[in-house]
DNA sequence: GTCTATACACTGATAGAC
DNA sequence: GTCTATCAGTGTATAGAC
């Protein structure tokens, strides 16, 4: 009767198969709005085995947020480190970091839902800035400490203005709409990054 | 039996007293998560006063967060236009927004709630950038378009990264808790902003 | 471990008296 | 315009059978 053959080779099959259907509904509907009944049925499971597995609604949650967090991580890991001329290498990693984040709508809904319960889930937060802005800081940071051509001898400070100018675009220009209210062309804020910080 | 005195001389007292409860709530709990009955009893008013006033919760919502970015509007129009050497004024401009925004509650919990719904209620989120960053955003332009000693000759690309840098410098440090996780003293920032856009 | 069934509180919204 | 009372629906969480 039990099924034996593709058991999807994961350690725990069901905890998969919910975890995938609380994404679509947390990214979709936001936490509150999220409710377990249908959590369970779009992983396809009864009410009583989501809570067997999670404890809660918020344990649920959490779960889901380090899951996506650390599967983001893995991306950032597994990317190419940064070298040769400065402003190729950077216009290169700002436009795939704006068509990665600003063109993917599940991450959009996943920074929204993250930024959204930072005040009642701030080790959430945290846990978004320390698996995936502090890599993104750190390589940054090495990459332009090695570059004479820097201005700011500060690179960490540095890093912050490059990675600020980015995410903050793809934030209010993506994910709050602000290219139908205040548009621009994304290589004009890139040009001007890059031309400020290198002589 | 009915007291006259102390009208609190508004013109829709009860609409008023309304959105000061619905305040409190939103910005505490997030749209979902408030309860109308909530609303009502934190108002002082029953709930059928608050539906007969903004039609329904989404009315509610909508009414609230235009007044709360008209609030902030006036606030932006209110200061003084930027004139003099762009090192000290922008430093000062850079401190002002960091201490402005990064330290009131309220306006943190207003951020996060309106990134958190702009996936469901994308106008808002335009509201609110038509009302508070496009003005910052042309304030800012118009004084980097007169100064000769900026480096990129684009002037609304250089406010870009101004902003940028200080408004996700805001929403990673201080909305997110990323003070604790990758923290950095906000001059630093600002040094090298200033030092990378003038020469 | 997983399911069905259910407890119990609370939700957004409305009807009707005043 | 404001209130009390209430509706039908849904929420989280659990008990007990298998």
């Amino acid at each position: 009767m039990i099924q034996k053959n593709a058991p999807t080779l994961e350690l725990a099959p069901k905890a998969e198969q919910i975890l995938d259907g609380a994404m679509k509904e947390f990214l979709q509907r936001g936490y509150a709005a999220t409710s377990m009944d249908r959590v369970a049925a779009t992983a396809g499971v009864s009410k009583a085995t989501v809570y067997n597995h999670f404890g809660d609604k918020e344990g649920l949650f959490e779960a889901l947020v380090k899951q996506l967090a650390e599967r983001k991580f893995a991306q950032v890991q597994r990317s190419q480190p940064l070298q040769g001329d400065p402003k190729v290498v950077l216009r290169q990693f700002a436009m795939t970091l704006m068509n990665n984040v600003g063109k993917d709508s599940d991450y959009k809904a996943f920074v929204r839902l993250i930024i959204g319960e930072s005040g009642r889930f701030p080790h959430l937060a945290q846990t978004f800035i320390r698996n995936l802005f502090k890599p993104a800081l750190t390589i940054v940071t090495q990459y332009l400490a090695e570059q004479p051509s820097l201005r700011c001898t500060d690179a960490e400070a540095a890093a912050r203005v490059f990675l600020g100018t980015l995410i903050h675009f793809v934030i209010s220009q993506n994910l709050m709409y602000g290219d139908e209210v205040v548009p621009i062309e994304p290589e004009r804020v890139i040009d001007c990054v890059l031309e400020s910080l290198f002589q």
